[in-house]
DNA sequence: CTGAAAGCGCTTACAG
DNA sequence: CTGAAAGCGCTTACAG
């Protein structure tokens, strides 16, 4: 398994090799690629030489031919939330194990978006996976194609060839959240929402304003407060939430780090939850179960967003033409002591 | 800002340039790149040319001759530990901005590690950051010299060109860590390990050390129980330590996921934090805060990490033939409710 | 089964 | 100030 350590250099060329092997360029490269016909013989002889020099070939060179870097680009909000981070960790698994590099980029903003497709671009990345920004989906159109397929998660769009679509049931999570709350008797519930991802945003409040309706609740807009998806922003929203909206019982977020930071929040303002303030969060990410009170929030499979994220573009990869189905990843309810 | 959104092709070459200007492919070669010693007229007839047909350079075929990519690895043990999420924000952060894109490896064992090497050394990359795992230095070594330079976080190795080194105060914070506990009146404190980085776990546990023997206290290797440093095994080690060696009032962390876990098995134990045993936590992630008890621990810039990891990086891509000293990374403890 | 030629899209000397 | 030639390290047809 272990091979030398000296120095791991790309000095050596296929020419060095053919030369100490006494072949062709050529020849070099049919054993390389596995592309047989060829002699055992002189196989052997490649292999020899090939590991001697310790020689690995460019994929830099080779990529400029075959036009195939076996890199694929990841497109995020934000790294330092654990649900994003989780996403990535799926993504690591999969393209690891298929021998893929992947290219990591914050983007949380439509201009740093934008940048970074370009970027991936000018890298020749065989495709990417993506949560898009709002104001976007001309570049992301422009990106994704059979030829540099793009993964898009959350995003209303229509599949077509190139573009590969995951979908989170966030609406309906978002349902059944306002609708526990419902049920336990809360008629007057606010919503802390972030600001990044337009569908994501547009789904929660969705499911938000849904449940209300259909239990006779009229949506008022003043209760939804926007801001960034970020703990800090929680603690601040919920001053604001309860200061303007004194009635308030319970309130729902976007995100577990929004409800977090409202959790703080309530500390901070003496308020009890849930006996005066009901939270919810979304995402489940793993610290909710162990604040205080563990928070109820809606589970959503983070890793196997990354997973299957992952698959469908390295199945566009292989097949580029096709349509693809969108994959759909559930949404459900995880009760604890917030509610 | 915006330019067109037709379809981010890699189609149109220089050659195609060159042809709508009117000029040579080197011509357009001396626009794209600035390098002056042209007309100013021929430069915005190219400059219409490039686009108008949308041209991009291919960084491949450029960095095939330049020998640079403008691409960097990062090497990290699990980025859904939010220890290593902040570090790969700061390193994000100053890439984006000096416009070098990276990729993300995550590498827990020493195989996985050296596969993720390799696989950069083959992609060119300009240089990496790694967090080592055990028994690399050889490898580490072959990959970093001064023709491709290596940052390395917390391992024990002499600065030589093309090695630089960013190191954490591991052994102090946890001095001081153990010491406070000491402090405090305890006397039988265990300590939780994790085994994925080889100087993270000796300089802890050098520090653990230290404090005991410094107030005569005696080491005891049964009381430090090694494992993966995830939540999980937190909350199963403590129960092995306080079944093993019942006499333990307070329990030292190597970082806060094990921290965490072991408070969740505490509360399963139906073991009170602080009053039946302490505990203390490395690293400061954001969520030690919200749990309760809140967490003592030992606070660690990891944003800051990234950040000066990156910059000694890009350091020395432009002068390779210095040595750099090491960075130091200070760790100060944080004083909360969980001791 | 093996090799010589052309080319992927650029840049690096070198001429003019 | 501008261009023609050679080459970075590979692979893709095409011969033999």
């Amino acid at each position: 398994m272990l091979i030398g350590c000296e120095e791991i250099a790309l000095s050596v060329t296929m020419r060095d090799v053919a030369k100490a092997a006494g072949v062709s360029i050529k020849t070099v490269s049919r054993v390389v690629n596995e592309q047989g016909e060829i002699t055992e013989e002189t196989r052997q002889r490649v292999l020899k030489a090939i590991e001697k020099l310790e020689y690995r070939p460019s994929k830099l060179a080779r990529a400029l031919v075959t036009r195939r870097t076996d890199t694929i680009g990841l497109l995020i909000g934000d790294i330092d939330n654990p649900y994003f981070a989780e996403v990535a960790l799926g993504v690591l698994d999969v393209t690891q194990e298929q021998e893929y590099d992947v290219f990591l980029c914050n983007t949380d903003t439509p201009v740093t978006e934008k940048r970074a497709l370009f970027s991936l671009v000018d890298h020749h990345v065989d495709g990417a996976i993506i949560y898009p920004t709002y104001n976007n989906l001309p570049w992301l159109k422009g990106f994704g194609n059979p030829t540099r397929p793009l993964v898009i998660v959350n995003a209303l769009i229509d599949p077509v060839p190139g573009i590969g679509l995951v979908l989170s049931k966030i609406a309906d999570g978002a349902k059944q959240a306002v609708n526990y709350l419902i049920k336990n008797g809360h008629t007057e519930i606010g919503m802390i929402a972030g600001e990044v991802a337009p569908l994501d945003l547009i789904n929660r409040v969705t499911g938000y304003r849904q449940a209300l309706e259909e239990h006779g609740i009229p949506f008022r807009e003043q209760r939804v407060i926007l801001g960034p998806p970020i703990i800090q922003h929680g603690f601040d929203a919920i001053k604001v939430l309860v200061e303007q909206e004194p009635q308030i019982t319970a309130v729902f977020c976007y995100n577990d780090l929004l409800a977090m930071g409202a959790l703080q929040g309530c500390k901070a303002l003496g308020l009890r939850v849930p006996e005066d303030c009901a939270i919810i969060g979304f995402d489940n990410i793993r610290y909710t179960e162990m604040v205080t009170p563990p928070l109820t929030t809606v589970h959503v499979d983070k890793y196997e967003i990354g997973v299957q994220a992952t698959g469908l573009l390295l199945d566009m990869l292989e097949e580029p033409q096709r349509v693809y189905p969108p994959i759909y990843i559930d949404a459900e309810l995880v009760i604890r002591e917030s509610t």
